[in-house]
DNA sequence: ATTTACTTACCGAGTACTCGCTCGGTTATT
DNA sequence: AATAACCGAGCGAGTACTCGGTAAGTAAAT
């Protein structure tokens, strides 16, 4: 604990106590965004951060200690920032659950840049137990699909879902279209419109899910 | 052109024109999936690659001048057997090519490596443009969408598939939803069962597409 | 108001190591 | 005699990270 708040000026609105290196630590969290999203976490070099962010390499390590620190302080800034913008954790129940999703999808398609991020550290968390993301991944996952399942079986006690869905094999198979979407998308932007095609996935799956009128 | 066939042996059935070379390149190719398959192209060493073959890297080298070489011709032999096992340009008409994946995707549950290469290398490519497998994944969708399109496009044509069925577009999601199941399945493949969360996506697919019964 | 004590924010130089790849050569096969 | 299949040694560049230091800012004590 650190008591900085009373000093002379309290009318100024100021950064909030922390003095100046969280502006440069955000700065560098950015660059380093985009060099692993591009590079992967082996791939991307110290030195390459360092040098964007106008830093030597020792001055980036003082902020950040290790490599693996600094990737897993990228992922957890971006994991809060997209927690405050969608307020995942709102209970939305039922199909317009799914549809939430479509418009992050839309959101998606304006920034290749965490996309790429998001698409290569879970698929070298995938690949390799012992990378530094792997716990990050695997817990996504897990927060993605019981987030979704959960608001799904929302749905199924207010009658608005079909009663033998199976809430977390959807949840799976939407996050599974969702990743793999942007492969192809990152691959082949042009040719590809992930929004359109995921909404149309949703689309169906929510007359699927529906329960039928009688 | 080469000339080997006739020594003094012909009765002998022999690994069949190539001298002994070709055992061991593919020895090395066996070795270089499986470290490319866990570290990626950039995390995967040619050191590690020969010592796991008992070479010396320049005894490698001989075989495959560099390492963009070596990866590539990993991905063609693979491709290779792939075509040779799944016939893929078999014309399979209608929701038949559908199944035809699932079976696949069932023969893949047991072969995480051969998953893991393609994942990790997929995603490496789609994030990097300057990737050396770039033109073969794109290359490789490009192929399997147009295949599976092509196919759609035959039950289109017989009746068994609604005529307003974007054939292009359902190829698409399918091969999002078998990327995109493959790395929750690597992440967590105790919990994760990929073939049956796909059997049942394509099974609802299935039914979405084919004509009605009227 | 100034000194003292401490922390933060860096950098230059270097460590020990790994990287892909080359060169010059030897051995085995044909 | 010719070619294929290697290997030992090494090059230049890059890797994450450390060490020892400086300069600036801040907080309390005097």
């Amino acid at each position: 604990m650190r008591k900085i708040g009373d000093m002379s000026n309290p009318g100024r609105p100021q950064p909030r106590s922390q003095p100046r290196g969280q502006a440069r630590k955000e700065h560098i969290l950015a660059v380093a965004l985009k060099i692993f999203a591009e590079n992967g976490y082996r791939g991307a070099s110290i030195a390459e951060i360092a040098e964007g962010c106008g830093l030597s390499q020792p001055g980036l390590l003082h902020h950040f200690p290790t490599k693996a620190d600094l990737l897993t302080a990228v992922l957890e800034y971006r994991d809060r920032l997209d927690a405050e913008k969608f307020h995942v954790d709102d209970p939305t129940p039922g199909t317009a659950a799914l549809r939430h999703y479509v418009n992050i999808v839309e959101h998606n398609a304006h920034l290749p840049g965490l996309v790429k991020l998001f698409a290569i550290v879970t698929s070298e968390a995938a690949v390799n137990p012992a990378h530094p993301a792997r716990d990050w991944a695997v817990g996504r996952y897990e927060k993605l699909i019981g987030g979704l399942a959960a608001n799904l079986r929302l749905g199924v006690e207010d009658g608005s879902i079909r009663a033998d869905v199976d809430t977390t094999a959807v949840a799976r198979l939407v996050f599974s279209m969702m990743d793999g979407l942007q492969l192809q998308w990152l691959l082949n932007p042009d040719r590809v419109d992930m929004p359109g095609l995921f909404r149309t996935f949703i689309d169906e799956l929510t007359t699927e899910i529906t329960t039928p009128d009688r």
